[in-house]
RNA sequence: GCCGAAGUGGCGGAAUUGGCAGACGCGCGGGAUUCAAAAUCCCGUCCUGGCAACAGGGUGAGGGUUCGAGUCCCUCCUUCGGCACCA
């Protein structure tokens, strides 16, 4: 027993991980290795970005090293390629989560997310990335928040130029003539990029605040599935729609996946038509519609305005205001759940009031329904049921006349149409449609918006589904809005000097149920006294998450700046991002708003670039070990720490890059971990002695034999390359087959293994760290330069190719790689199952792929 | 319903982008080492038939283009993600 302890207790060289890490990590950090130089022109630069996280209670998940091991491993792999890199970490740390266990608990958000911070930043340190870590920054810290309120400042003090389709200083923003002070108040105020607005916004009763259309999820909160009612509040709104032609075109300057793009694109939602304008019979009043088929004008049979419309009131014919009133009514108090879930079944109500069609002067009844929105386009539409399925299955459902007027190519398809037995929206020849007759549909589209036009009637119009943001919500856990509401009604901003305006501490987190936010109760904050003595009130609202995700990747250019959001030098020298890493959940969020705030920054001058992130990657969500999304009720949830302590962090890392693609939805494997920790285990043997702790005497200066050099060669390529790409578990797949091989070899060339613990190190940085160390170095390995490859030793000097007769194998032949294809053939024919297949018939082709295949075509 | 991505061994996944399907890892089977086990090392492992050499089949299903298709085209099925009265 004894002497099995001491045999144990002998073997001091064996692969202690946690040890080896926590001497790395410490290392890193006293030296501060990974700190980035401001503007080093000497070097080019590369900004490696993480989607910072949010500081929740539960810890870091498996899911978030997954992205930040792949940024790391391209930041550490670029440091070795001699770049200037940047890549730092932070904290989204408004939410409410923090302020949700305030509420229950009494505890100030601010402990909770300190707490929760510093267990994350524990967490994540402990994974060994090369962060910069004295640029960390949090969305809570009053000297990050106020800079976001003064790019709030920003937009609240400017417009947007139409004409130079940009934004501008306020001062700027030319004003009519002729205005009383109060009208010239209202229309500066109705300019601002920030402002504030009366809108039927998404309430939800048990969060106690509103939310953006975004966080709607099927007429429930996105968060907690709660239910969500349309009320009409006072809201801060930012004018987002400005941008919105500039948010799909500049899509085509940055390298996103397709995917990414289209969901921007559609979420934008950009179409072009036509505004066409008709008369009433008997008011002298026009319904203005948006339609992006003119060319079915004469088939419009009548028309539907939104139940919100503000003609309604006006054109409604007396004996039908009961019953307009009554659906107007109950428009009114649906739900959104009930206007998409349910709201299968198209309702409405006749007005009893009549438009005239300007193509062919028909008299058109007009309709309510909340089939119609009042908040795209006009609020009102044309309905051409031949040929719009939602206006189709309305006439059906009321009897309404429908015409067709677009006659499909597919005579099929046409017999239908004209019979009115379906309803096509395809493009077409015009029928029923005068002299228009004939006309293709695109055609009949200029054509007839050029009609309009001449005669006053219409004109070319653009619609976007972008609606302005809303930009405010009623709880306390957020940036608080730098403005002041004055007795007499007047909405002021703060100046630059007044920020931040820290967010008082509260004794009660509840929201008050009316919508008053939480900030309504902090007495001593909210009345201010201005210089000329009259009382001003506080903006309660407070700012969505979004707000400090939007700016966050400008400040860690200058985190430490307390007279600038960030130094223009600085940012001249790393922006754009070059690499941006994260989950696709942000693929409209986020990454919208990001880049809205980056143009309106961009239009005043403050950043250089168009798009903030130049190229962007989005991580796959990792699945339990049962195939299900992780969920603490399914009991399926992994615990980084717990990997960490049983594998280290290197077979973490190694292993969430080996899993599969990057991209991919992919399950973990406890088994797939225990995996990629045997390869680093057998790396150690082939270079570290066991017994001794000192290095294997089998590791040798000596020259590599000709196939050991060549799978170097090879698998330093490999690595270089699939690292370029993302293809991190190929890389890993590669560096395996070389220590495999060097395993087997009873004299290991040094060199090798030195080449070889480089290219691992960025995906096993601490491990690395420890070969190189121990094979004699004394200096870290973070900027050893990247080890080159010989194209001449990569190649095979004989290669082995497949011999197909008919396609089908018959044999393998091994030839010299400079072997031409006249000799290819010749040995190819020459071959006896080659002969045997052949079966003495003449060849009628023989195709010679060098290094590959020769097929045999008889 | 519309849009997007994807379907390859028992499992995670490879395949120079039209050229030997299944690299690498897991699991499994056999062997070596050991008193025994763990660890490690070696051999095998797509399916079917055969002791074997070998033969045939095989990348969700069906069709097509090609000397040659996991890869390109058409139709369909399944899974995941997004949008969902946006005129």
């Amino acid at each position: 027993m004894i002497i099995w302890c001491k045999w144990m207790c002998s073997k001091k060289g064996t692969y202690e991980f946690n040890e080896i890490e926590k001497k790395w990590q410490h290392f890193w950090a006293d030296n501060k290795t990974f700190r980035s130089e401001d503007c080093d022109t000497s070097r080019p630069k590369y900004y490696v970005l993480d989607m910072f996280p949010y500081p929740s209670g539960q810890g870091l998940h498996v899911g978030h090293p997954e992205g930040y091991t792949a940024s790391d491993i391209v930041a550490r792999y670029k440091r070795m390629k001699g770049f200037n890199v940047l890549h730092p970490f932070g904290w989204d740390a408004f939410g409410l989560p923090a302020e949700q266990y305030a509420v229950k608990t009494g505890t100030s958000p601010e402990i909770t997310t300190r707490k929760n911070i510093d267990n994350m930043r524990r967490q994540t340190k402990s994974l060994g990335f090369s962060y910069d870590w004295d640029r960390e920054v949090s969305t809570t810290d009053p000297h990050y928040y106020k800079w976001t309120q003064w790019i709030f400042l920003k937009l609240f003090n400017s417009y947007f130029d139409e004409t130079e389709n940009k934004a501008k200083p306020i001062e700027r923003l030319p004003v009519p003539d002729g205005l009383s002070e109060e009208e010239r108040r209202k229309y500066i105020d109705d300019n601002r990029l920030a402002y504030e607005a009366e809108v039927a916004v998404n309430w939800c009763p048990e969060l106690g605040t509103v939310l953006a259309n975004e966080e709607v999820v099927g007429g429930v909160s996105e968060r907690g599935g709660h239910p969500v009612i349309r009320k009409p509040m006072r809201q801060w709104m930012l004018r987002i729609t400005k941008y919105a032609e500039r948010l799909i075109d500049d899509l085509a300057q940055v390298d996103w996946p397709y995917s990414i793009k289209k969901l921007q694109t559609d979420w934008v939602g950009k179409s072009i038509g036509a505004d066409v304008d008709f008369k009433l019979t008997d008011f002298d009043e026009t319904i203005r519609v948006f339609t992006t088929r003119p060319d079915t004008l004469f088939g419009a049979t009548y028309m539907v305005l939104a139940p919100e419309h503000p003609l309604v009131d006006k054109i409604t014919a007396p004996d039908k205001i009961h019953a307009v009133a009554e659906y107007r009514d109950q428009a009114a108090r649906k739900s959104d759940l009930d206007r998409t879930d349910l709201a299968k079944d198209k309702t409405g109500q006749p007005l009893g009031a009549f438009a005239v069609n300007p193509v062919n002067d028909e008299k058109i009844p007009i309709w309510i329904s909340d089939y119609v929105l009042i908040s795209y386009g006009t609020g009102a539409i044309m309905a051409v049921p031949a040929h719009d399925d939602r206006d189709f299955e309305f006439a059906t459902k009321f009897n309404l006349p429908i015409i067709p007027v677009v006659e499909p190519d597919d005579p099929e398809q046409a017999k239908l149409v004209r019979q009115v037995e379906i309803c096509f929206t395809g493009d077409g020849k015009a029928i029923n449609s005068a002299q228009f007759d004939g006309l293709p549909t695109q055609q009949f589209k200029e054509n007839i918006t050029k009609w309009l036009a001449e005669r006053d009637q219409g004109s070319k119009s653009v619609n976007y589904k972008l609606r302005d943001w809303l930009f405010s919500r009623q709880r306390y856990w957020g940036e608080p809005f730098p403005i002041l509401h004055t007795q007499d009604g007047r909405v002021i901003g703060l100046t630059e000097d007044d920020l931040p305006l820290e967010l008082p501490h509260i004794e009660n987190y509840k929201p008050t149920g009316t919508g008053e936010p939480p900030l309504a109760n902090a007495a001593g904050w909210l009345e201010v006294t201005l210089p000329d003595g009259t009382k001003a009130r506080r903006e309660t609202n407070t700012m969505p998450q979004w707000a400090g995700s939007c700016w966050y990747y400008l400040r860690y250019l200058d985190p430490l700046n307390d007279r600038r959001a960030w130094n223009p030098e600085k940012e001249k020298y790393w922006m754009p991002v070059d690499l941006y890493i994260g989950g696709a959940e942000h693929a409209v969020l986020h990454l919208l708003y990001a880049r809205f705030w980056h143009k309106f920054l961009y239009d005043l001058g403050y950043v250089t670039t168009a798009e903030p992130f130049k190229k962007l990657i989005n991580q796959g969500m990792i699945l339990g070990e049962d195939g299900q999304k992780m969920s603490k009720s399914r009991g399926n949830v992994i615990n980084p720490d717990k990997v960490i302590a049983d594998y280290g962090a290197d077979s973490m890392r190694l292993y969430e890059m080996f899993m599969g693609p990057l991209e991919a939805m992919k399950p973990w494997s406890m088994q797939g971990v225990e995996g990629v920790h045997r390869f680093l285990q057998k790396l150690w043997r082939a270079v570290i002695d066991e017994e001794t702790g000192l290095l294997d005497p089998a590791v040798r200066d000596v020259q590599a034999d000709e196939p050991t050099l060549r799978l170097l060669n090879q698998t330093v390529k490999k690595v270089g390359d699939d690292i370029e790409t993302f293809g991190f578990n190929t890389a890993i797949s590669a560096m395996m087959i070389l220590t495999n091989h060097l395993s087997r070899l009873d004299v290991k060339p040094k060199s090798v293994i030195e080449k070889l613990v480089l290219i691992l190190a960025p995906l096993a940085p601490h491990i690395a760290e420890e070969l190189w160390q121990r094979l004699g170095h004394d200096d870290t390995l973070a900027y050893e330069p990247w080890p080159a490859y010989d194209e001449q030793l990569i190649k095979e000097k004989e290669i082995e190719l497949a011999v197909q007769v008919n396609g089908k194998i018959k044999d393998r032949i091994v030839v010299s790689a400079d072997a031409d294809e006249q000799q290819i053939k010749a040995e190819a024919l020459a071959n006896e199952k080659v002969a045997a297949a052949i079966a003495g018939k003449e060849p009628r082709k023989v195709i010679v792929i060098k290094s590959r295949l020769v097929n045999i075509v008889v």
